[in-house]
RNA sequence: CGGGAUGUAGCGCAGCUGGUAGCGCACUUCGCUUGGGACGAAGGGGUCGCACGUUCGAACCGUGUCAUCCCGACCA
């Protein structure tokens, strides 16, 4: 490719809409060009990264058994009706109506469609275990898109689904996924941890995603890890244990006290000179539109996502203090923020979180304002409680499940995430095949999502420094640029031109920077796109040389032509 | 959906005490220059997001509307 043809025009400036460095190189380099929120153009250099990605995909795929095949993206409503999901999904489900007035989904996944096709074309034991996949763009109508191809509203991912006879013969293909999704990723150039995480809407029995650790806040997960052992999870899965720590408020007597205008835990701790291990907090939430009383140890913070799942919901916020207000009014209690108690708020979903089993003689707020009782004991002071969840939000330096030893927190961006889905979606939709006894029986199913372009977001987001990104050289859209320094110089251009040919002829994807512009210009759009290589010829070739660049490590190598196109083909075949 | 902000040339911005639009980059042509985003000269490109209103006159003032971005709750 010639450079004065190809299809990029980088900027000097980053776009005004771009917050993290992803968005910005991409833009500024001339890969992307946004459309409307969270819509991009994926220019011809993208298009190649992003045909690079989903080559390397469809290559592993391919090689661990997986088919590939192509579902529609405009999916019909009476499907997400047999899974149950045209309520669930919510908003974020881009729903749009035909001629008729009959009612379609864009797909945000397939879970639905492929359960179709599975039980239409699956009907025997003999044709398991079976894996489908596709590589195909999804819609998300997300709330907030933002960081650019990290989260948009239309998204690139390869989906993949697996049907197997029995829950044995699931983990076969989930362990299959996994090794598969691990070779994906080093081969794209990315290290990337597998984390225990949330099933979400996607829903099912264990879950695992694959995330490229970032210390930058373009991470939108934290992610709590172990050195030791090597556990690791989302921060809404993670399970820490806690250090010994004072439960018992000591109180000797059981009484209401004046605590005036302690709206904060740490204000009430304050005033009673007490630690906030011996205070227990209540947040109310908004769980699927119904008010829900979360109890946890003041010390600690709810995760929401553990609240939701423990209250059985698909969906939740913080109550709004307005809310709180009319709820305390609908309870006859006067009492704001800061000062709601389970007493007499019984009626609500009441989820305590495993914190609050161990405490005695503690502080509790008893829908009054400013006052709190002290000395207070479960069961006697408090509602009595039937089962205790885990809604806790785990912190770093807390200690590892597994082994004990203490936790680290880093943000990570989701890349890819692997779950067995059981019979989750082949049970309601009656997908079932004939086993040897000739019964029927659904489908053990597992589901496989990699997001391509979130991919590539990531490795720049990886990849990149001062002057521009780094591609890995299996993901780069060109191997190496050819860079005359002087157009009107003969010698130069000539020498430059042959090089680019022999590069071409041996199946180098080369580029060639014929423009009439100076060095630096060059020079800095090079780095800027990120070739992996260049390869310059400039005054020293009048001795001989030209010089060989490698944009990772800002190596130069002094060589003759022939030598210098050698080379770069060695250092390539090296990298893939 | 709540809170904050912004819409003026492809990109980044100024103009907003009302008088019919400008700067830098990019683009075109010529000259000059050619190892890290040179320089000079001459150009092309904008119904100032949209609608209504106030006014002799609106990018500027008012109302409404749409869009975009940032902060909070979702996800590949």
């Amino acid at each position: 490719m010639k450079m004065s043809k190809l299809f990029v025009q980088t900027l000097r400036e980053d776009p005004a809409d771009a917050d993290v460095i992803s968005h910005k190189l991409l833009s500024r380099a001339g890969y992307i060009r946004k459309l409307t929120s969270g819509v991009y153009n994926y220019l011809p250099l993208m298009w190649r990264v992003l045909k690079k990605i989903e080559n390397i995909v469809r290559e592993e795929m391919d090689s661990s058994g997986a088919q590939e095949l192509l579902l529609p993206f405009l999916q019909p409503k009476e499907l997400w009706e047999e899974s149950g999901r045209w309520e669930v999904y919510g908003k974020e489900l881009m729903r749009l109506q035909d001629r008729h007035n009959r009612e379609m989904c864009l797909g945000p996944t397939a879970e639905e469609v492929i359960t179709f096709v599975a039980r239409n074309g699956l009907k025997s034991y003999k044709q398991l275990p079976c894996n489908l996949y596709q590589i195909q763009t999804k819609f998300r109508d997300e709330v907030r898109p933002r960081f650019g191809l990290l989260r948009g509203r239309e998204f690139i991912m390869k989906d993949a689904y697996s049907f197997d006879t029995d829950e044995e013969g699931l983990d076969k293909s989930y362990k299959i996924m996994a090794d598969a999704y691990t070779r994906i990723f080093e081969r794209c150039g990315l290290e990337t941890r597998a984390v225990q995480s949330d099933t979400g809407a996607i829903g099912g029995k264990l879950s695992h995603e694959y995330m490229v650790l970032t210390t930058t806040d373009s991470g939108e997960d934290d992610v709590f890890f172990c050195d030791d052992c090597g556990y690791a999870a989302n921060s809404n899965h993670t399970v820490s244990v806690l250090p010994e720590t004072q439960t018992d408020g000591g109180f000797t007597e059981t009484k209401i006290v004046d605590t005036p205008q302690t709206t904060t835990i740490e204000k009430l701790c304050e005033c009673l000179n007490i630690p906030a291990s011996v205070i227990l907090k209540c947040v109310v939430y908004i769980v699927d539109k119904k008010p829900v009383l979360a109890m946890i140890r003041a010390d600690k913070q709810v995760e929401e996502t553990k609240l939701m799942n423990a209250a059985g919901g698909n969906d939740v916020r913080i109550a709004s203090e307005a809310e709180i207000e009319e709820l305390m009014q609908q309870h006859g209690f006067n009492a704001s923020k800061g000062f709601i108690g389970p007493k007499g708020l019984e009626d609500l979903t009441i989820i305590a979180d495993n914190t609050v089993k161990d405490m005695k003689n503690f502080v509790a707020a008893v829908n009054k304002n400013d006052v709190h009782m002290v000395g207070a004991n479960l069961d006697v002071d408090i509602p009595h409680i039937e089962k205790y969840y885990d809604i806790r939000l785990a912190e770093a330096g807390e200690f590892c499940p597994q082994c004990g030893k203490p936790l680290k927190v880093t943000r990570g961006i989701e890349v890819g995430n692997i779950f067995k889905l059981g019979t989750k979606y082949s049970k309601p939709m009656n997908a079932v095949y004939l086993d040897k006894n000739g019964k029927a029986v659904p489908f053990e199913m597992g589901c496989y999502g990699i997001g391509i372009t979130r991919t590539a977001a990531a490795a720049v987001e990886r990849w990149h420094d001062e002057h521009g990104i780094i591609w890995p050289v299996a993901i780069a859209p060109y191997h190496v640029t050819v860079v005359p320094l002087n157009d009107k110089d003969e010698l130069q251009m000539n020498t430059a031109k042959s090089i680019y040919v022999k590069l071409l002829k041996a199946g180098i994807e080369a580029v060639l920077d014929d423009r009439s512009e100076r060095a630096g210009v060059k020079f800095k759009d090079a780095d800027l796109i990120g070739f992996p290589y260049r390869i310059t010829v400039g005054k020293t070739i009048t001795d001989g040389n030209v010089e060989l660049k490698t944009r990772k490590t800002g190596e130069v190598e002094t060589l003759n032509p022939d030598n210098a196109v050698s080379r770069v083909i060695e250092l390539i075949k090296e990298a893939i």
